[in-house]
DNA sequence: CGCCGAGTTGAACTGAATCAAGAAACGTGG
DNA sequence: CCACGTTTCTTGATTCAGTTCAACTCGGCG
């Protein structure tokens, strides 16, 4: 809760009241490992902050399974695309652990929104915020090679390497699952 | 013009004087080949919309350049990260072509959004629609291998083929300049 | 105790990068 | 408008990183 916030704050400065509002319409929740949290076919009606535990994204291409999402504690998870367009994604999310979960519904957000001038701005800010960490996103991935990025996550997020399975780690940096598991023994 | 407005009816709903408001705030102006729009360590203050000509936004990696963005007629282009967080980019961004581009002036855009809880939400709307553009284009690259996504650009910007150096193209794409020219001579 | 999933290791193969040289296209100034 | 020089593109030969396929190990769990 204390995370949630600090996450906020750095995405926009939020008044007492807006703060208050926001808390309002939020609902933190616990699952289990490997619940699914959206399927593909589905609209993606939620956002997920993650409190406690680790969850992801992935799709199915050539009948396998590629992860392109990893959300550690204090991170986001969602199909954006899905969510602010309200069409049918072809994504899968997931927890990979024990998880506690912030819920952001679509519909209560907008109706947020739709309060005051000032939730509306908070609404603006945060989409900001998400975009930049994307735009990082797909900068690391078009300029790092796929070592450059397995450092990157072993400085960032040690604990997804001792928990996330090799296979799962190896479809989100891009390459095999083999040659993860020689890079990391080692490099 | 016209063009520029449809594509904002694509992203946001707008009332005839948001409309206006927008129109008021942003200024058409022409540019010259390999003209640069933005260099590293300025603060992105400007968006633009191409609409005519090609753009594109790059950085140096190990004394090379990455052209990470390139922005057809009726796309955008900018800095994002910079421009939001008002922190200063490594990005350059510069035209390929004699151009004719809509600018987006951060400070204008703002000033405009304070105007109406209206405008706050097209605001909202416009990097709603920025932030799922840049997740298609992540998938994509997570997703894609060097010749599908060569095709792509294909079938989707042909002129960008014609046009733009090949060299550029494939750093573009991820791939080195030999290998693209023997992907095209054919495949 | 034996099975099963996850990880490791080896060997062969493959696609792409790199290095290098030559051809074509372009523009710039005389 | 031509001639030269620079940039861009192509092509070939070599090298290398990473994939694939396959066998094997390890540890946990029923």
């Amino acid at each position: 809760m204390k995370q949630l916030l600090e996450s906020f704050g750095e995405m926009a400065h939020l008044s007492e009241e807006a703060e208050t509002a926001l808390m309002s319409i939020i609902t933190k929740k616990n699952f289990k490992k490997k619940e699914l949290l959206l399927s593909e076919g589905k609209i993606c009606d939620q956002i997920y902050f993650v409190e406690k535990g680790i969850a992801r994204a992935f799709y199915y291409k050539n009948g396998k399974e590629l992860t392109f999402w990893l959300a550690d504690e204090n991170e986001f998870v969602g199909a954006f695309t899905s969510f602010f367009s309200r069409t049918p994604s072809n994504k899968y999310i997931e927890t990979l652990e024990d998880s506690t979960l912030w819920i952001f519904d679509y519909h209560k957000l907008e109706a947020l929104y739709s309060e005051s001038k000032e939730l509306e701005r908070m609404g603006r800010l945060f989409v900001s915020y998400g975009l930049s960490i994307l735009e990082k996103k797909f900068d690391d991935f078009h300029a790092l090679t796929a070592l450059e990025r397995y450092t990157l996550l072993v400085n960032k997020h040690p604990r997804i390497l001792q928990t996330v399975s090799l296979g799962i780690i190896a479809s989100y940096l891009g390459i095999s699952q083999e040659t993860l598991s020689r890079i990391r023994n080692q490099a």
